[in-house]
DNA sequence: TATTGTTATACTCTATAACTATA
DNA sequence: TATAGTTATAGAGTATAACAATA
């Protein structure tokens, strides 16, 4: 339990981190701005998906989620077949052409991140990022319609 | 300088840690978002100061801070008296009424952190609070129009 | 009746550009 | 002519609520 000095400090920096957000979203691709981006990321990491289930990954309401998978299935870097088990599902997959957004993305965030980071090193990148992790698994579910919140420790994706 | 997949994770992370900040924003006062609770902290950190400077310090355009500004203004928690020095100036000022509405973020943050974090150490905290400044400070100033970005190595605010 | 997903609406935050007043 | 600040407009991201189709 730490002191209120250091929770002060702490909502601070995640105030202000923004501009670091923002900073990186610069460097990507007019067509892909932030929320494309995250989609087409996590379908890459955990594969083909339903909606409900990238909503739970990004952490964001399914009606958000339903626009950002628009966005990009419009671009044709997925596609949305009909789930054969449940009518009223989509199943998401990455197109070739998704994967070479993806490609590209890495390549950016890359190159912005090698300039930026120059003088850090593997150990606290490797630090912060365990971190993040961890203030994200602590905060869990807290959002508004808080879902059943499956008893887990994994690290949120 | 750190491994492709480093940077990826932390694109990663950076992306995802919007639900902590939405999560953390849900505690606040509903006249009181997040960009009023921002000018509020930092002119009690810093003490008076012009548009330019608070701009320079939630590292967002002045036309923006200027909004979040005349918000809080309209509430009574700062003023915005003319610098006798510049009369295109204007110094801004916490009132009392912002002072309470301070006491008031800060008991809010802190039962809401201490009910996450309840398994953090304090040097965890303090870890993650030095990390995230240092990498705002890696990003310096990134905005689109650069500013003179005055040569220092201090941590941003 | 409950659930999956979509759409309409509203709100916050931000950036760009045009403008006013002063330096 | 340049700078401090304001305002208008536009765009991204998100939440709530109403809705359609299916379970």
């Amino acid at each position: 339990m730490a002191a209120r000095r250091q929770y002060e400090e702490l909502a601070r920096q995640l105030s202000a981190i923004g501009a670091v957000k923002r900073g990186l979203g610069r460097v990507l691709p007019h067509e892909c701005p932030a929320g494309s981006a995250a989609v087409l990321t996590l379908l890459d990491r955990h594969g083909e998906m339903r909606m409900s289930r990238l909503a739970e990954l990004l952490a964001i309401d399914m009606s958000v989620t339903s626009r950002h998978v628009a966005h990009v299935a419009e671009r044709g870097w997925i596609d949305r077949s009909p789930d054969p088990a449940d009518k009223r599902s989509r199943i998401l997959r990455l197109t070739p052409a998704g994967r070479d957004m993806l490609a590209e993305l890495s390549e950016r965030y890359m190159s912005a991140l090698a300039h930026y980071l120059a003088d850090w090193s593997d150990d606290e990148v490797d630090q912060l990022n365990a971190l993040l992790g961890r203030l994200r698994s602590s905060f869990g579910d807290c959002r508004p319609t808080s879902p059943p919140a499956e008893q887990t420790t994994r690290t949120p994706v």
